[in-house]
DNA sequence: CTTGACCTTCCAGTAAGAGGAAACCTTAAG
DNA sequence: CTTAAGGTTTCCTCTTACTGGAAGGTCAAG
């Protein structure tokens, strides 16, 4: 695909890998602006795609869309400091670690609660007892 | 607090821990519908009480809003079987390991990227690197 | 009588799209 | 020439579980 080549928000979809509908929602929130044919379709440069296959990899990484629009923002300015993107990164990072933290925890109290359950017929349930304030 | 005592949406948000947007909501949505008062006002029970409590404790321990009318529904019902509460809770508890897993794996991408990058005042950036599509 | 602290309802916004309707464009077949 | 298929367009609603705020009613104290 040469420099001046524009494709259809269907045919960047296969080659981003993302959803059309991802594509027009990321052009509504100012991410990636195509330009437009003389039809009304979008027109997809090179260059779009090349920043719409940067956001499906930052946000398989898990960053949030604010953080994509710094980091393109970042990424596109030739004078930028690898610092302002570790920064994000490592907060990002840091946001992971509590989460996983918090969920280990939740894991470790349900998967107790559903030890101690027999799950039988029976109505009687060590997990519903909990819930309801004996923690025993 | 006796049987007939009711209190109002402040003071149910104090015994619950739950604010009292939230109990509102949860009365939008059908979970708790306090009785009311002649001026309008909500007027909590304590068997509602009970329930704001027992959808705390379920909440911070990460079911769903869907999931907790069906875990308040089988604690209200007499002839529930425990395997129905295990069942819910077990599915809940495997959705908590695959996030974990998840989780896990960005952490590991991110750490090592967060890792290779060396956060000064120049733009060369292994972070960028990555997202861009190289993969060293 | 007014002030302040409650309470009420309703409306809007959050994250990041997904789903669907009605209409338009383009091309190929009959 | 018409029609059918398969793109595409915009617009509107829905999702989760609330949170914030505005406009206005209620109640006890001073």
């Amino acid at each position: 695909m040469d420099k001046d080549t524009t494709i259809t928000v269907g045919d960047a979809s296969l080659h981003s890998g993302l959803p059309a509908k991802t594509l027009r929602y990321y052009e509504q929130i100012g991410l990636v602006i195509p330009a437009r044919r003389p039809n009304g379709y979008r027109a997809y440069r090179s260059a779009d795609v090349h920043k719409l296959t940067f956001l499906k990899r930052a946000r398989s990484l898990g960053f949030s869309i604010e953080d994509c629009r710094r980091l393109l923002s970042l990424w596109e300015d030739p004078v930028r400091s690898s610092a302002e993107v570790r920064a994000i990164a490592t907060e990002h990072l840091a946001k992971i670690d509590r989460k996983i933290v918090e969920l280990g925890s939740l894991r470790g109290q349900l998967d107790h609660l559903v030890d101690s359950c027999q799950g039988d017929q029976r109505p009687e349930c060590p997990i519903l007892n909990d819930l309801a304030g004996d923690r025993e």
